[in-house]
DNA sequence: TTGTAAGCGTTATCAC
DNA sequence: GTGATAACGCTTACAA
């Protein structure tokens, strides 16, 4: 492949007159530019970005370390991530964690060894120890000592949730989430508040019993024979807030396997924003956080963090998305 | 950043050994080795993968230019094909061209100029005059002069569709799908042979007569208003194969608004798997393709290309996944 | 076994 | 305005 030096050569100028060109730096004299530029095309030459980066330190690449691109709102996440870095002149790495620890430490070793500008990390993991502070680094719904993160409005997602099935006239309550909460953990999530704006909201509303059902974390997973179980268990509950739509949708399902009917015996709201690309069953009505906004806060705190300066978490805004199961 | 520089010199040897100890290439003294990885330890030396690309030539990295990761397919595909790519040393970089050829152009030249060391191309657009056959591409669903490329049997897919459609009783047929076929378009993709498959074992049935839509090449998008009418202007067909399960998805919200029901009154089947995270509504019978079995191929076909030996295109099988929609 | 030194393709500093 | 030249951090002959 033509480099620099070719490109000079053949133009019979020095290298560095050449790289003036490419980067559009300095003074170059018009004729000396069009001759420049005549004999690029005319070789072909393809600048290289590696060699680049090489001196320039940095190779504007950033990593997204998350579970998958199969949970639709993970998908959403990481179409509108790399649509913004995009914009902003840098390239995407995506790294499947699946969910995996061990898979999670490796790849950040792998990201760093790489030298990517910065990552963006996805994980429930108790991941804190193998976290290097000193590496610009990104969470998504996850709070670490000395990590600025972005999260939607989990709490007041929780509390439009429980306000909305209020006003359906729902009596008895139940909330399906995963136990990341308080101290029960060693991972703490931001996700734990969809929770806590529920419960807080119930009880403002005098509304002290609700069946509070856990499973383990991941907001991602569905556990069929658990969500089953759940819903043969409560028949007198009429209201349901599922901490993600994936759960909800399973929810739904079981309700009305057991020949019952939403929303007309049971309302359910879920979260994430009750998107799909199937049309296929009921449309769930949804707390909805918006990956454009997610993405445009993560994005824009990188490029703080790539040129060295602090930067504050994000909680980005959330609407209710009503849909046909409440 | 500690440098193979800074090790060689606090463990009182040459750079080239230190390169040997990491790379466990070449001879090394047990002593030395054990001297230099303690160093290693202590100062935290992490080796530089940018300044190894730039003295091999290559940087492992291998770029996905697809429309998006919202179709469900799309994303299982990413996802298996970053799996597959991550077990063989390589990384993933993903380009969402959101079907625009602009960008997939602007996207190319900038992984040329970043020097990847393969691309894998997912398009529907045009793209062909602006390939350059001396880059090491793989295409999917999509044949390109010179460029490898990897399908699943999408003709025998539409076999299957057709063969399962006449087994359940259907006696007027449908094909909804997109319009890249023969000397139509400048465009031809693999997909196309769905509807081939489809129209020829009709055929060989006895069944000439097959009401034919095409819409706007492109498959994963979907067009209500249209499928809406399509199912209005057709009461008469009673077994439909859609070429995608969005589409399908879409078919079935409509003959279902339209008070009739399916399977009962239409029979559908989809193309994809009917494979969802949402449990909603029916499960499609769908032909399925293996995400697995595509990203296997796209690697092995990568794994050639990168070592300058030719490669085949790979056609995978496909299967029948019965739903609740026939 | 080990070390020296020549690349790899840029950018950027400094003279001119 | 322009051209040498020293980094950038590594791999790999080639010598020792």
């Amino acid at each position: 492949m033509a480099t620099i030096i070719d490109v000079a050569k053949k133009a019979g100028v020095g290298i560095a007159t050449v790289s003036r060109v490419i980067n559009k730096s300095g003074y170059v004299k018009q004729e000396t530019r069009e001759k420049i530029e005549r004999v690029i095309k005319e070789i072909g030459y393809v600048s290289n970005e590696i060699a680049r980066s090489m001196t320039l330190q940095r190779n504007n690449i950033v990593a997204f370390v998350l579970p998958d691109c199969l949970h639709f709102f993970f998908g959403e996440l990481l179409y509108h991530v790399e649509q913004e870095l995009y914009q902003k002149g840098y390239k995407l790495m995506v790294c499947n964690s699946s969910e995996q620890l061990e898979k999670e430490i490796v790849y950040i070793d792998m990201l760093k060894t790489n030298r990517v500008d910065a990552i963006i990390l996805l994980t429930n993991n108790d991941i804190e120890p193998y976290l290097d502070k000193s590496f610009p680094i990104v969470s998504f719904d996850r709070k670490f000592k000395d990590v600025p993160f972005v999260a939607s409005d989990n709490y007041m997602g929780g509390v439009s949730a429980a306000r909305h099935l209020i006003d359906k006239g729902c009596k008895h309550f139940m909330f399906i989430g995963d136990d990341a909460q308080g101290d029960k953990t060693p991972v703490q999530t931001e996700v734990s508040k969809r929770r806590l704006g529920y419960l807080d909201e119930l009880k403002r509303n005098g509304i002290e019993e609700v069946i509070q059902i856990e499973y383990p974390l991941g907001n991602y997973l569905y556990l069929p024979e658990y969500v089953h179980q759940i819903i043969a268990d409560h028949p007198e509950v009429d209201g349901i807030f599922a901490i993600s739509d994936v759960v909800a949708a399973e929810v739904i399902f079981n309700i009305e396997k057991g020949g019952r009917n939403v929303p007309d015996d049971v309302k359910v709201v879920g979260y994430d924003g009750g998107r799909s690309y199937f049309k296929l069953g009921k449309r769930i009505t949804s707390i909805s956080q918006s990956p454009e906004l997610i993405a445009q806060a993560i994005v824009s705190i990188i490029l703080r963090l790539v040129n060295d300066q602090s930067s504050e978490s994000v909680i980005t805004p959330v609407t209710i998305n009503l849909g046909e199961t409440t």
